[in-house]
RNA sequence: GCCCCCAUCGUCUAGAGGCCUAGGAUAUCGCCCUUUCAAGGCGGCGACACGGGUUCGAAUCCCGUUGGGGGCACCA
């Protein structure tokens, strides 16, 4: 927590935040956490939740990118005030819809003197830029159009030649004020006179944004640390507009375990990879909110509202953030724990569709929560609960080889599975009190011949199931009950014995 | 190359000049529990990047170095 404490989120007046995805691509883990931050400052502080779609780039745009970061952003919990599919007072919320708005203000600008024409090429621009890079100095835009003579600049537009439209960037030194950063200083003589308008008259990022956060009347700018830089672009743009400049707050980028920007060749970065992986929201937005964010003490397990309330800009970190898979896992089991049997059960079944296992399918509900319960401190991700449940769809007497050599091992095999189907006999019920009676009556049972109590209890679990690894024996005891378990004991016997044992 | 940001265990972090022999979590290792796999309990390993200041005293403040990251598009 170097950067700076400012006020806590709670203590900033109703501020009007927003998240502006551009629609290129599913929701990223890193847009979610920037999304997570701006959320959390808004409900943390009866603030204004906005959302804006930054699609002025039609080419990498798609209706199905928007549709995505949509229902991430719903499934993680977080949602908006004001936006394309709610509306609000200060639409339209996609870039898209507002050309026209910019277009004015860049009319303003050029009227004002504060931004010019150019009628430079992309290739002449590359040119010469290559060509300076070579000669070893930096390339910034030469202000060749800003200089024409009045009679070339007249035959251009009368020619009609198309233009696109620079921000004349004034001298002088230009203070990015940043609620994680303090004051960020750059001369502006390091930034370039940037195109504000494209040469197909649309407006530019930067213009756009400016324009947006102004009329949107966004009053915290709250974003990745890779927009600092443009920052400073920005407080220009709003300073010629006559615009009050907004807070900002760049937090610190996703990285990915080699320490570069969090990127698909980590492994999955979107939102909707984890949520098909079997990660719960709750944990997702969990860490999400953990990395760089800190309650200031020991707790780590959040849940979105207790979020709101314990979230503090003061407790953010300026540091960079590394995406640590392990603790997402970690943090998933702990979130997990947390559900019911049956919560548990809801979100398996898409899983168990999903591998088509129709045998659990198929299964009584309360079957059902009961084998996702026996697996449940397995599971690192929904998913895991697939496999393990196979247990229970099992025909009985089949036998795995390691289960056979196992069973063919132990010594008093005969007089150990007697006693088990001693034991069963003893009780019709099924729940999990007399389970454990009976686990503990087959614990007797072994110390009364003075074994230990593995030789009872292993051979149960290998006769029962035919697998050496499965849940506890209570369940076992209970998913069956114990007549079934009796009956498979049996089956399993009769294996042994026609195979010649 | 130029500009900007960042710098505590492998990772996420606590730390607001004396509470620091630097705390927690995760990962890892070991032990315990134990019918299997886990989970759980207990314990171990493990960090203030470096160099100068300021100060009675620095992980904390300042400067420099180094390292990492970001930006320098008619992408956002």
């Amino acid at each position: 927590m170097r950067g700076g404490r400012m006020s806590p989120a709670r203590e900033i007046s109703k501020p009007r935040v927003r998240f502006a995805p551009s629609p290129t691509g599913r929701l990223h883990l890193g847009s979610a956490r920037t999304a997570l931050f701006n959320w959390l400052v808004a409900r943390g502080s009866d603030g204004t939740m906005i959302l804006r779609l930054e699609d002025t780039d039609k080419e990498r745009s798609s209706p199905e990118f928007e549709h995505d970061i949509l229902g991430s952003l719903h499934w993680m919990g977080i949602d908006w005030d004001e936006g394309p599919d709610v509306g609000g007072d200060h639409g339209p919320y996609r870039q898209s819809e507002r050309m026209g708005m910019y277009g004015e203000y860049a009319r303003q600008l050029l009227g004002q003197g504060k931004a010019y024409r150019c009628y430079c090429t992309s290739e002449e621009l590359d040119a010469r830029k290559k060509a300076a890079i070579a000669d070893g100095r930096a390339w910034r835009y030469d202000r060749r159009c800003l200089e024409l003579p009045e009679n070339e600049r007249g035959r251009l537009e009368s020619e009609g030649v198309p233009y696109t439209v620079r921000f004349k960037v004034p001298a002088g030194t230009v203070t990015v004020e940043d609620m994680l950063r303090g004051d960020v200083n750059v001369d502006a003589s390091e930034i370039d006179d940037f195109i504000i308008v494209r040469s197909d008259g649309s407006a530019g990022f930067h213009l756009a944004v400016v324009i947006d956060d102004m009329t949107m009347e966004v009053t915290h700018v709250i974003r990745g640390d890779d927009h600092l830089t443009n920052a400073v672009r920005h407080v220009l743009l709003f300073e010629a507009l006559g615009a009050r400049t907004p807070k900002f707050l760049h937090h610190s980028l996703l990285m990915g375990p080699d320490g570069s920007k969090l990127s698909k060749r980590h492994g999955s970065t979107s939102v909707s990879d984890y949520r098909e992986k079997g990660y719960l929201h709750e944990a997702l937005a969990n860490y999400l909110a953990l990395l760089s964010w800190s309650p200031g003490d020991d707790r780590e397990i959040f849940l979105l509202p207790e979020l709101v309330k314990e979230f503090s800009i003061a407790g953010v970190s300026a540091s960079k953030a590394i995406f640590d898979f392990d603790k997402l896992n970690w943090l998933n089991r702990k979130h997990m724990r947390r559900l019911s049997a049956s919560e548990l059960t809801d979100l398996v079944v898409p899983f168990l569709e999903r591998e088509g296992r129709d045998a659990q399918l198929a299964l009584p509900r309360e079957k059902l929560e009961l084998a996702v319960e026996s697996v449940r401190n397995g599971m690192e991700v929904l998913g895991d609960a697939v496999e393990p449940t196979d247990v229970f769809v099992r025909p009985a007497g089949e036998l795995d080889d390691k289960a056979r050599a196992e069973l063919r091992k132990s010594a008093e095999l005969d007089d150990a599975l007697a006693m088990c189907a001693e034991v069963l006999g003893a009780g019709p019920s099924a729940d999990m009190e007399s389970a454990e009676r009976m686990v503990a009556a087959l614990r007797e049972g072994a110390k009364g011949k003075g074994w230990g109590a593995k030789k009872v209890l292993w051979p149960f679990r290998l006769a029962v199931t035919g697998l050496t690894v499965g849940p506890d024996l209570v369940y076992l005891i209970i998913f069956w009950g114990p007549a079934g378990c009796a009956e498979r004991i049996d089956a399993t016997r009769a294996t042994m014995e026609a195979s010649g044992v």
